[in-house]
DNA sequence: GTGGTCTAGACCACA
DNA sequence: GTGGTCTAGACCACG
């Protein structure tokens, strides 16, 4: 689990996405329990409301449920509805970033380009 | 002009970005005149003071100059700061939808595929 | 007289001081009639009531007085008043600057090499 | 922290110059948090909106960043940017007075006389 | 009429 | 608690 402090994301969205991640990944099966709220505060070093937040998230979603007393389980269709909402969240995001740039009267190949920089930016040379 | 209310980006930055737009495509030359505070607050129903703030924006950026009591114009070199800025605008776009995806865990491929499918949804096939 | 629309110094006070700067060098003598507003406007291209301001300047600091029906006509210790302005007024704005600077750790020498700096740019080299 | 509320500077310009100049003599380091708006705001007894405005000028600079919830930093390179922009400003003043005097008929060595009657008004004669 | 500054007070996201 | 955005309404300088 890694938080980058200094991006513009919230850091209860960066930790209900990586979370979100770990379902759709699999690491966390459908009925399996999360990790509970205070243990995640501590490993990740943030305020227990934040990580609180990002619980609520993966709530809403229907991606996990709670049992009283018990923490927060991942839902039988968890690993389903963990997959589609990560990549929709980044389509959506990319459509409005090209949609705005064609607006402004740029050419595809312009908005290619600075993918790619931007790309190499944020992973490096590497991967 | 079109203003989303409901968008997380705010009012000032949607306002300032389709004015920046506009100058980058021409509709407004060097030396004219931007439509007046009170008037394009009319037009997008906005408080005076949320336009006032889009223009300082552009002001900042050199895009565009103001004359004490006459108003708004744009500047000799406003059509290519303002593409200058479309493009800075799209750069920080795209770093954060990646920098999301990657810590949601995505690969950087999956993301490159993505983003071909968006730009074609986007642009078609041609271009 | 010349008018730099370009400054941020209002037209108006470019007007006075120029007019100042006049009756400070003897150009205007006491007892003289000062360019009506309309001819003065209609010379330097501005709109009357920014001559209109400029001539109040004058009036309010006792430079120059006004017979209804005549005009403006300059004042019997106008001369005397006139030098003393320009002067006072620039050796003001260097010393707010000069304290500005040195509040902010800048030494005497430093400054000295912006004013340099500054006086080339708006003499140009010669002069 | 000091505001003339009677000056042509407005204030919001007073607080952002005189924060920049704690910053770049060192007062704040980088890392550390600069007050509060609310408690900046009730110090100086102006409105919050205010110094949101102050701190916005630092922020575009890249002097301070905002971490959210937690409040605004002196930046890495902060103490660096904010003497930079010490000389900037400094360097408009010069240049706007400068552009005074010559528009009110002064020469440029009578402008000099003054600068070096003022620079030691202020420094004395050592320094 | 124009842009520029300021206040008072509200609501939001975040920790 | 923090910063960020927005509104309503005021006053000013300028032309």
């Amino acid at each position: 689990m890694k938080i980058d402090a200094g991006s513009h994301v919230p850091i209860y969205r960066q930790i209900a996405d990586q979370i979100r991640t770990a379902i759709a990944a699999g690491v966390y099966r459908p009925g399996e329990a999360l990790p509970s709220l205070r243990v995640l505060a501590l490993d990740v070093k943030v305020n227990p409301n934040t990580v609180q937040r990002a619980y609520d998230d993966l709530l809403r979603q229907g991606t996990v449920y709670s049992r009283r007393g018990k923490g927060l389980f991942v839902a039988e269709q968890g690993t389903v509805t963990a997959q589609q909402g990560t990549e929709k969240s980044l389509a959506r995001a990319l459509d409005e970033a090209i949609r705005n740039a064609r607006a402004a009267g740029m050419h595809a190949n312009q908005i290619r380009g600075l993918f790619n920089t931007s790309i190499r930016r944020v992973y490096g040379k590497g991967d």
